[in-house]
RNA sequence: GUGAGUGUAGCUCAAUGGUAGAGCACUGGUCUGUGGCUCCAGUGGUUGAGGGUUCGAUUCCCUUCAUUCACCCCA
């Protein structure tokens, strides 16, 4: 057994599973291009600025786990933890090649961070994200939401909950917050150590504590969605009557809050009982001030991104993919080799699935690879084949054998396989 | 970063203070050039690593590493 083994929380996809990752990733391109998305993709590694401006410098993510390294000129760089601040700085980069706003953009790739690993969380992980960008609109949230329930529908997940709050703007947050505060200061003792940090760093955090003395307590908060201002309400308002005209069933979760600094106004998730601890599939809400705040001109803007590995955690177990191999040849010794060699190559320029054996294996041996790869046929050539010019073609469910000549082999042999 | 659980054959797991066993897989035979099924046989382990207690440790203790789950946080 090889000593260098895959690193702590990084992770081989092989066939059996590999297979069906593919699958959801084509679903994925029919799926947001329907909905008007286009491709995009940004490089794995960034300047480091650009996270710790766009998530937050306090965020745990930018505080512990970032990949970040000096590059060869000595300046920081980071592996991407998520997709968002890099489809924005790409955004900006090419503005003058995307002029119509909005700008709709999806991705899917794998993202870093240096987390202790658990059941739905590995270091290096997998998302696919969307982003609509330049329109303050709830008629984008809408859109938004409408491809993310479209999607998990069509891939059959079931008994997933919608869950949006809204979190309000750069206007009425930061009074929220300090309700918030004047709420808790009078049962801080009574809060347990992590609401106790979070009350001072993001007292939003506590209503979202797992604790029961915590949840009792933050039972009679105040909410968000009472706090709102004007437009915040309104917008919020616009969403959910959105969501209502497509007949879209959401859960308003009063105490739901993203932990990435960037976000305002609605906040979304995914959410499902079935993954563990983990209970959130997608999750994203709107970043309003996120372009600006990275050099941009103000534009509004929304986006999700969602788990690949929760969402493959969820979808019921897949039997492993039959190869589908179509023909596996069988060559007895190296003359039958040479001369099948050539119609292998040819069969799979026509895209047709094929198999050689090794030439210096008994037939049995053969016969059994050939099983294992579930061929559907096997062509059979030792040197009684060669000497009377006619190869044995046999099918693998029906046990038939039939002899094709040399002459036209391969015309033969493809109206024989594929009738 | 914190806490708990688990490390025995390629895989899934037994067992015992006296140097380990099953099923599956693999190889071969049954079936001389024809796969799946049956039956039979065989290969395969310094019981994660290091140290300690003991006449003796895979079992008990300590350390370490790996892994899993949970907390924090997040998709």
């Amino acid at each position: 057994m090889s000593k260098i083994k895959a690193l702590k929380g990084f992770k081989d996809l092989i066939p059996g599973e590999s297979e069906h990752w593919e699958v959801v990733a084509d679903m994925v391109r029919d799926t947001f291009k329907a909905f008007g998305f286009s491709p995009i993709r940004t490089p794995i590694l960034e300047r480091t600025t650009l996270f710790t401006r766009s998530i937050g410098e306090t965020t745990d993510i930018v505080e512990k786990e970032m990949y970040t390294f000096d590059d060869w000129d000595k300046k920081p760089v980071t592996l991407r933890p998520e997709g968002t601040a890099s489809v924005v700085r790409a955004f900006l980069e090419h503005r003058h090649l995307m002029p119509l706003l909005p700008v709709k953009l999806y991705y899917q790739g794998p993202m870093f961070r240096h987390e202790r690993p658990q059941a739905g969380r590995l270091r290096q992980f997998h998302q696919v994200g969307a982003e609509i960008l330049g329109d303050i609109d709830p008629k984008q949230d809408i859109e938004l939401l409408s491809l993310l329930t479209h999607f998990f529908d069509r891939i059959g997940l079931q008994d997933l909950t919608l869950e949006i709050n809204s979190l309000g703007c750069t206007v009425c947050r930061p009074p929220y917050r300090k309700a918030l505060q004047q709420y808790f200061k009078t049962s801080l003792e009574n809060l347990c150590k992590d609401c106790n940090r979070r009350f001072h760093h993001n007292p939003l955090r506590i209503l979202d504590c797992k604790k029961e003395t915590c949840k009792t307590i933050t039972k009679n908060a105040p909410s968000s969605s009472a706090h709102l201002c004007e437009a915040c309400e309104l917008h919020f308002k616009s969403v959910r009557q959105g969501l209502d005209d497509l007949k879209i069933p959401y859960q308003h979760t009063k105490h739901l809050v993203r932990g990435l600094d960037y976000y305002t106004k609605t906040a979304f998730e995914m959410t499902t009982q079935n993954l563990g601890a983990q209970n959130a599939v997608a999750a994203g809400g709107r970043y309003d001030g996120l372009v600006e705040a990275l050099g941009g001109p103000s534009t509004p803007a929304i986006g999700f991104a969602l788990g690949m590995e929760r969402l493959m955690q969820l979808l019921p177990e897949q039997p492993h993919l039959a190869s589908n191999l179509k023909l596996f040849i069988a060559p007895l010794g190296e003359n039958a080799y040479q001369k099948l060699f050539p119609i292998l190559y040819a069969l799979r320029k026509k895209n047709c699935r094929s198999e050689i054996g090794h030439p210096g294996a008994a037939l049995k041996k053969q016969m059994k690879t050939a099983d294992r790869l579930q061929a559907e046929y096997v062509l059979i050539a030792g040197d009684q084949e060669l000497s009377a010019q006619k190869l044995v073609l046999r099918n693998m469910s029906t046990k038939k054998q039939t002899e094709i000549g040399f002459s036209n082999l391969l015309d033969t042999l493809f109206s024989e396989i594929f009738k």
